[in-house]
Order: C-alpha cells, then sequence, then structure tokens
DNA sequence: AAACATATCCGAAACGTTTCGGATATGTTT
DNA sequence: AAACATATCCGAAACGTTTCGGATATGTTT
C-alpha cells in the first residue's frame, strides 16, 4: 500500500542501501545517482516510516508530556504551555506523544514503563503535586524528565518554572508602594510547591520593608475560587485593619473580590486586591484585576528545550528554569485608605 | 539495556515463538509453560516494544490529535475536549499524537504524510476553518478523519459537534419567554460552520414566535472580546429599540457587558445578554452570564469513540454526532423593559 | 604493467516483534 | 503394531529501515 525503501530502490535502479545512504547524506554515493533517487522519491512521494527507523536507530524523537492531575485540564494554564512546548518541539522535529492522569493509573505502571515501550526518549510532567510519590521514584530512575512548577534535581531530571518568588515580591511591593501596610496573602495549598514559594517572596519582602509577618494574615485556600472567597471573609472580618490582598491565584483573587463585594466593600477604594497568573479572565473581571503575569507560552518552550537538549544527552542542561513574572497592573489595586472601615457603618453616614 | 522477548525465552527456557504466543494468548501452548512464562516476563518486567509489534502487526494504535489555529490554543475549550478525548483513548488502549499548526505547514505535508510514517491510524482535527482547503482534500484521501465543530462528510470522514442550531434556539426562546421582541444577535466570524448555524437557529426560532427577522439587528463579528464591544455598541445606538442580545461566544458577550456598562446601561435591568458556551470565566462575570453551555469533554469522548471505531474499521460509524446544549440561567438576563431607554435621560429623571 | 588508492555501490545482518508452516511427542484408533 | 489425531512447541521469514564490512570499477602511482 504505502510506498517503501524498496520501491524507490527498485524504480530508481539501485539497491536499498544506496537509497537510504543518499537520502541521508552520506558522501559515499555518486552526485547523479543522489539526485535520480532523490527524484524517484519525491515522485512517488516516499515518507520514511519513522517507525522502522527508530527500531533500527534507537534515535528517540518523541517525548511524552505528562497531565497529572485531572483538575490540571480545567486550568487554560496548560494549554498554553502545551502550546509554547509543540512549537519548539515540531521545529525539532520532535513528536510528542500525550498522556492523561489515568495513562499511570489504569496500567498501574510508572513512567517508564509507559515510555520506553513507545520509543520515548523523555517526559515532560505538569500537574504533580509536591508530595507525589512519582517525584521520589523520578530520582532514581534514570530518564530524561522536566516537571513543571514543581523542583527535582537528578541526573537526568531538572525543571521549569515561574519565579515564583520574584513574582509575589513584585506583588507585595506594589501593595507597599501604594501604602499598603496591613497585607493579607490568600495563597494556594501547600502540596503545591509555587505555594511555598510565593509565601516565601511575600514574607521576604515584607521583611524588607520593616512590615511585621502577621501569621493571622496568612489564608491558607486550595487555588479555588471558594477558597478566595472564605479567606476574604476570613480576614477582612477577623482582621478588619487589612487594607489589600495579595491571591495566590487569579481564580482566588476573584473569588475574594465577589465576596467583598457582597459584604459591601468597594475594589479598590476600600480594599485592593491583587492576583497571580494573568489568565484571561482577569481583564474581564469587575474591575479588572491587577496581577502578576506568568509566561506560560514560554515555559511550555523551555521545557522543550531541556527535554530534547536532555534527550540528545546534552547533560549540561539539567540546571533549572526561572522565567520572570511580571506585574500587570489594572483597576483592582489603589492607595491605601486611611482608616478601617466597616462598609454597613459607611452607608448610614452618606 | 530494555529487557526484549528474547531475555524471557531463555530464562523460561523456550522459544521466542511459544513466548509471544503465550502473552498473546494464543491456546496451542499448556497452562504449565503458561503460567511460567508469564511469571518469568513479569520478573523481568517484560514489557513488549509497541513499536516493534506495530511494524510486524501493522495494527494502528495511535491517532494523532491536530490543533490548527494558532489562537484556538488560547481557547480553554480545547483542553476540556483533549481531557475527554484522553480518557477514552487510553482506556480502550489508544495512543495520541498531539500536532499543533505548525507540524503541518513546516513540512508543508499533508496529513497522512504526517501520519503514515507515524503509523497513526486515524485524525481528530480541531480549531480548522469552514474554507480551509484542506478540508475539501480530506474528503478525497480515504484516511479516518473527525472533525470538530466543522462538517465533513466522507467514507471515512465525519464529525461532532454541538448541535448550534438547539442552542441558539435555547437562548432566543428564553428571551422570547421574557418579553423580548427586539433581540439583536452577536455572532462569530462566518469562516466558522458554528456561525452559520447559529445564525440559522436564531431566524427560525423568531420566525417560529413571527418575530420578524431584522438582518440590521444582526452583527457579524469575530468571537474577539473588542467584537463584542463593538456589536453591541452599534446595535444600541443604530437601535435603541434593541432589549437584549444573544452573543455567540461568552467572550463577545462580556464585551458587550462591558461596553453597555460604558455607556451607562445595565444588564440586565435595561438589556439583557446571554452569551454561548458557557466558559469557566462566565460565571466570574458581573453580573454572572446566562450562557448556552456546551458539553466540551463530552465532545471529546465521542470524537475519541468515532474515530477509535473507524480506525478499527468498523465503517458504520460514521454519522456524525450532534450534543444536546443547556441553558444555563444567571443574572444577566431579565425581563424586557417596557420602552426605549437612554441611559442619559434616565439619570436626570432619577 | 603492476600495485595501490579512491569513488561508488551493495549484500546481509540487525532492531524486536508476530505468524506461517511445520516438527515432535504422546495418545487413540483400528 | 501400524496408522492416525492431537497437544505442544519451534525455526524461519517478515515488517521497513540502517549500517557494517566488503566488492567492484576506475584512476593514480611507481
Amino acid at each position: 500500500m504505502t510506498v517503501t525503501i524498496r520501491d524507490v530502490a527498485k524504480k530508481a535502479g539501485f539497491s536499498i542501501t544506496t537509497v537510504s545512504r543518499a537520502l541521508n547524506g552520506y558522501d559515499d554515493v555518486s552526485e547523479k545517482t543522489r539526485v535520480k533517487i532523490i527524484e524517484t522519491a519525491k515522485e512517488l512521494n516516499y515518507q520514511p516510516n519513522k517507525i522502522a527507523q527508530n527500531l533500527v536507530t534507537k534515535k528517540l524523537s518523541t517525548i511524552g508530556m505528562f497531565v497529572l492531575e485531572r483538575e490540571t485540564f480545567s486550568h487554560p494554564f496548560v494549554l498554553q504551555i502545551i502550546s509554547g512546548f509543540l512549537d519548539y518541539a515540531t521545529q525539532k522535529k520532535f513528536d510528542t506523544l500525550l498522556f492523561g492522569a489515568q495513562s499511570l493509573i489504569e496500567e498501574n505502571s510508572s513512567l517508564e514503563q509507559m515510555c520506553f515501550p513507545r520509543g520515548v526518549g523523555g517526559a515532560v510532567i505538569m500537574g504533580i503535586r509536591r508530595n507525589d510519590p512519582i517525584l521520589t521514584k523520578l530520582q532514581e530512575i534514570n530518564f530524561p524528565t522536566v516537571l513543571i512548577d514543581n523542583p527535582l534535581k537528578g541526573e537526568k531530571a531538572t525543571f521549569v518554572a515561574s519565579d515564583n518568588r520574584l513574582g509575589a515580591s513584585q506583588a507585595v511591593e506594589h501593595l507597599i508602594k501604594l501604602g499598603h501596610k496591613n497585607i493579607g496573602f490568600i495563597n494556594g495549598h501547600k502540596e503545591a510547591w509555587v505555594s511555598i514559594e510565593r509565601l516565601a517572596g511575600y514574607k521576604k519582602t515584607l521583611q524588607k520593608h520593616d512590615l511585621p509577618i502577621k501569621e493571622e494574615y496568612i489564608f491558607h485556600g486550595d487555588f479555588s475560587k471558594d477558597s478566595g472567597k472564605k479567606g476574604a471573609g476570613e480576614l477582612i472580618t477577623n482582621h478588619p485593619e487589612t487594607t489589600a490582598f495579595f491571591a495566590s491565584s487569579d481564580l482566588m483573587a476573584a473569588g475574594a473580590m465577589e465576596e467583598l463585594h457582597g459584604l459591601g466593600y468597594k475594589v479598590p477604594e476600600d480594599i485592593s486586591i491583587i492576583g497571580f497568573d494573568d489568565m484571561e479572565y482577569a481583564s474581564h473581571l469587575n474591575p479588572p484585576l491587577s496581577t502578576i503575569k506568568q509566561d506560560k507560552y514560554q515555559m511550555g518552550v523551555e521545557a522543550a528545550k531541556k527535554i530534547i537538549a536532555m534527550v540528545e544527552e546534552k547533560l549540561d542542561e539539567v540546571d533549572p528554569v526561572y522565567l520572570k513574572t511580571e506585574l500587570i497592573l489594572r483597576k483592582s489595586t489603589g492607595p491605601a485608605r486611611k482608616q478601617t472601615k466597616n462598609p454597613n457603618i459607611k452607608d448610614f453616614l452618606l
């Protein structure tokens, strides 16, 4: 059915060896026969069978992309990472095989057990949790791996992530410049490494400006909108002196804003809110959300660069990549109000 | 390095033929040797090389997922489709190879030229435009294909989509029940088949209720937020008698709402807005957006079902799939106001 | 002219499987 | 006891490539 190297050999009048060598650019074939072979290959629309090639050469040119947590799939984030990844990988002539959470669970098999039989030479993993047992296994096995948003050190393992400490600093720095002193922090769940990092950035920046770190200003949510609502509600009622919230995701920031509106506070007049991620909807919120942008597309291309370098045995390429974050100013942050306000009282005063 | 069938044959003391037949469940191997072989296979952690298997059996068990338009990648939509697709495909032991827009462009090769050499037996295509030349080619070639949101008929080609006419009907029907008679329609670009379908649903429903179809109430946007703003602005200024807008995407609805707020209109008191898609951010808008939900996850599993059936030569499976849409009621739609309002006048009257 | 070097080509083995067509051993029928 | 049937196993070929180790032809050196 499909045309093989044998067909072009027969048509061109040479051995399959010569056809192979001509097509692969070896120099022990005369120019005349090379052009003849290339011509007839085109004529027959010959496409080398990658499977057969792979079987004999063992050059692995496909990498596996594992999207682990089911909920990760609802995060538009992922798509942009994949987009960046694909662009770089296809340019480098690498294929990418996509695996969902189930693939590992159903066949109760390990990463390598998924990869080896399929000829995939390296893995990119996203949506993994900090305490996932797979992580310790990954360090032991000697398989090229790059994690997204999760630290991993190993002979053939590394990671790419946003510089989450920097991002948190940018957010808090911005609030401090606006005059805020009592800044609440609505963090994500502790299973995420990014939560640890952002917390560190938050604390460091407060210290830098000689502001006290109050554990009671820190709410531990789970990145969901609901936990944003809960966090904002608890913080503002228990600590009415707070004038600004830094949320560890745009989604939690959206929840926080909704809750505060419900309680009668105005954003940013009464309280400022800044998020993290810069999701598309951040600019659709009312008011549009100031936030810290992560360059998701670039995360994808960096991950692709890393994993491809590692598959190609460039072992000096295992340093992790930290991507710069960026402060995006919109309308949800403003100058700190002068004193504690109870919006219910405010209504009567007007 | 990795363990092959030869290793288990040697260890178990049988030929590779017998090992293969034992592992594949043939009945010409005694129970005793079967268990022995299976045991040692487990012991050695033997995983059959799928590449070699594929080479000899020609059973294709990977399918290609093509995400064509670059902008498609910014659409969270896609991720949920992929999620559904992956879940079903891995359950059926199919692999999925992901291709971005570039893959087809860079190598200026056709779909089959991407698929054949990689042993992919079928393709799922999303993000394609109605007039893409690839479509006519797809009808000619005899390769299993399912399109998403784009009609295609062929011996081995079919498609899955939401029932966009139904969705448009549900939206317009809902508005009519609320008493709206002058309903503007902010549609997507004409290159999208869904735009055609939704327009048909819009018109049909108006007719059904003996309401006039006015072409001047129809704005042709491009699914972007900006075109939503533009559409709402033009419609409300040129046709102030309109009391409700149906937008062909949540994003355009968000733009429309923003524009109307800017012009001083209140949603839904002055004007009702209903969207299409039910994106995550729809519920974060202010007011939360009423919309028509598409079941994107299910689109993915239906696409997987179709393509796998086709790859497995079940040729009676080429009927297209239309998925039911669902009316999601939130706060952006309400009863029609009684007469034309100019918000600027209104302010003075209060 | 003989010995050697170089340019150009090719046969066969290999990658790791599956499967066709037997081969052997044992049991069953006559 | 001979002929046959059945259960169980295996050798070799094949899938479509690449590549090792030559082979042949031609040109160059002495």
